[in-house]
DNA sequence: TGATATGTTATCTT
DNA sequence: CAAGATAACATATC
């Protein structure tokens, strides 16, 4: 289920392979992924792939562009006759033959390769959008969590505002873009604050190094080419991440606080799972 | 069987 | 109206 350091090892790349390609035709297996018409784009020839927060847009000439969201199950996956790569939720679709169960659209293109859009819980979706729909969605985002456009003096006065539990509003893609339910975990517990203080308590103090800190395990997230929790697939080359390695919270329920040894617990914050170190973080 | 899942958003309630 | 809480989306896995 990727986050924005997921998402933006998928672009890095599917940018080596896309640009150039003609879309010959799409497959479509389920009806809900695709929001427009398909014979928007098929014909057409990729320009470019890029993202913001955690959502994928090729460009296509003449303001057309397509944009995808992952949401919590879905994969992108190119093939050619040489190679496999992309990401996303790891899943058995990583490594079987594809379309599988959950592929839900297929992109055929030329030069001879594919791209699988698989997405088993069906959330994810992809839609036709102009230049001009896509700055409208843009607009409505905060500054990615490792822009430098994040900074105390864009959050700390935004946090006074809210009342909600730090770690929601650090999730709350308005406030600032690409920091899940791991990441927001991990920046937390590096700042050694607690998730469930309200968010106006946070001093300015706290609020900067919660910056330094969000900035840090995206862009660490980044380097590692993402997380994959899952044993099975780690080693999957062109589809796995190293993140799991270096984390310190997500998932570690009853294992050792790396700062000061007591048990990591497990909690439900904003309704989900959250993991954090009772005794130094506060 | 029931709880949980790395995301977002519509719809309630206060 | 706004902030916050909760449900909803649909499926797989433990």
């Amino acid at each position: 289920m990727p986050e924005l350091p997921e998402v933006e090892t998928i672009v890095q790349k599917l940018k080596t392979v896309l640009p150039g390609k003609v879309i010959t035709s799409i497959d479509q297996f389920h009806i809900k992924t695709f929001h427009g018409e398909t014979t928007d784009i098929v014909g057409q020839k990729i320009t470019d792939v890029s993202r913001r927060a955690k959502i994928i847009r090729i460009h296509f000439p003449d303001q057309k562009n397509i944009i995808i969201h992952l949401k919590m199950t879905g994969q992108l996956i190119y093939q050619d006759a040489a190679l496999k790569l992309g990401g996303g939720h790891p899943t058995a679709d990583w490594v079987l033959q594809l379309p599988s169960k959950h592929t839900r659209l297929a992109f055929h293109l030329h030069p001879e390769a594919t791209l699988f859009f698989n997405d088993q819980r069906l959330f994810g979706w992809i839609k036709v959008v102009s230049d001009e729909e896509i700055e409208k969605i843009y607009a409505g985002l905060g500054p990615d969590a490792h822009d430098p456009s994040f900074t105390t003096e864009y959050l700390y006065p935004l946090l006074q505002r809210k009342r909600v539990p730090i770690k929601v509003a650090l999730m709350d893609n308005r406030v600032v873009a690409g920091a899940g339910n791991i990441y927001a975990a991990e920046a937390l517990n590096l700042a050694q604050i607690s998730p469930l203080r309200p968010a106006h308590t946070l001093s300015k103090k706290e609020v900067a190094k919660l910056v330094e800190t969000t900035q840090e395990v995206i862009k660490r997230g980044i380097e590692l080419g993402g997380t994959t929790f899952d044993g099975k697939y780690v080693d999957t080359e062109g589809l796995a991440g190293k993140y799991q390695s270096v984390v310190r919270v997500y998932g570690r329920a009853g294992k050792a606080c790396l700062w000061c040894g007591s048990e990591i617990v497990k909690t439900t914050v904003g309704g989900r799972g959250t993991y954090y170190c009772s005794s130094c973080q506060i």
